[in-house]
DNA sequence: TTGATATACGGAACACCGTTCCGTATATTT
DNA sequence: AAATATACGGAACGGTGTTCCGTATATCAA
């Protein structure tokens, strides 16, 4: 890789980032390459699809969280594990606007630049899963693609402007229906 | 009204319905207008943004739909109403892919054409709950505004194409969260 | 029936979008 | 310094929602 494009590529992903954070996942690529100061032809040879860029963005948060589950599935109760790790993706989500529809339809096209991620996402999910059922604190009739169906749904709800404050008893009430013991 | 006026204005709301119906809510007002037969001014002219066309195909629906909430409201076991309801408002969204997102912005915004209709679908939701916990059939720490969030997750995630099959397994498990007895 | 007028029509135009393509410029190698 | 491989910028394409206005037509009056 010339200097140049390296340094080009460092630099958009950065503002890329920014852009993540403040605009959400629905900037547009124009606006990314405008802020980066760089033609948008320029962009889009170092991240041929916008979800090509948002894998770029998001991996290493995919693998954080996926480390996190199993963290806790060493160590806290089964159950408070599961929780933990649900309020954390979703916070995530949260914090980065309209990642949701690029996720949820890679979660099913393995030819998507962000199917990888989300299914090791979804895997961690499922392992915190199983071992709260083996337990005996989680419903037993669930398995991982659900518990990703239910979060993205909640992630969803949390997306909606108005409806922050409900987000809370709503996460509750379906925790709730996940885990056994309140 | 003028007669031919009149003539586009139904010919156009029985086109929309049918692009509705087969394209989901964001078809593209050029191609309704072409499938009209119309110029897209004359599009703009009856309906003066998409809201107000959904708006348009929508309302009666919505009705139906909240006057089934007053039928039941009369007659079946309080549990059991509120599921059917359930049921058959997110049976309704499924049909019509995509005014999820409309309906959701609608709810808040009391400027929107969508508004009135989306609050008397929440009005009737409403109404079948109370009357179900007051029964004791439903838990009684929700609120209307809750359910219709809980509701509109449940049509998010039966919009999402792959999820079609697990959705009625989500449907109970989110069911049994908000009613007492399963 | 003809003429005036109010109303409605069609579609070009504007500003945006994601994406592609290619002539030009620049970094690297010889 | 010349040759070459690589990267850059931005015009261009086909799409979007929406606005605007010159033209056509329905309606009403004479």
């Amino acid at each position: 890789m010339r200097a140049d494009a390296k340094k080009n590529y460092d630099h958009l992903l950065s503002i890329a980032q920014k852009a993540l954070l403040e605009q959400g996942a629905d900037v547009s690529m124009r606006d990314i390459a405008r802020q980066a100061d760089v033609g948008v032809g320029t962009l889009y040879r170092h991240f041929p699809t916008r979800e090509a860029l948002l894998d770029a963005l998001l991996r290493s948060s995919f693998d954080d969280l996926a480390g996190k589950a199993n963290e806790l599935n060493g160590a806290a109760e089964t159950d408070k594990a599961l929780l933990v790790w649900l309020e954390e993706v979703i916070a995530f989500t949260h914090a980065h606007r309209g990642i949701l529809e690029p996720m949820m339809s890679a979660i099913e096209d393995p030819a998507s630049a962000l199917h990888e991620s989300c299914v090791r996402l979804k895997t961690a999910g499922a392992s915190l899963l199983r071992r709260a059922q083996a337990d005996g604190t989680a419903r037993p009739d669930l398995d991982g693609a659900e518990l990703f169906d239910l979060i993205a749904a909640l992630a969803w709800l949390r997306e909606q402007p108005a409806h922050a404050q409900r987000a809370a008893r709503l996460f509750n009430v379906v925790a709730g229906a996940v885990l056994k013991a309140p």
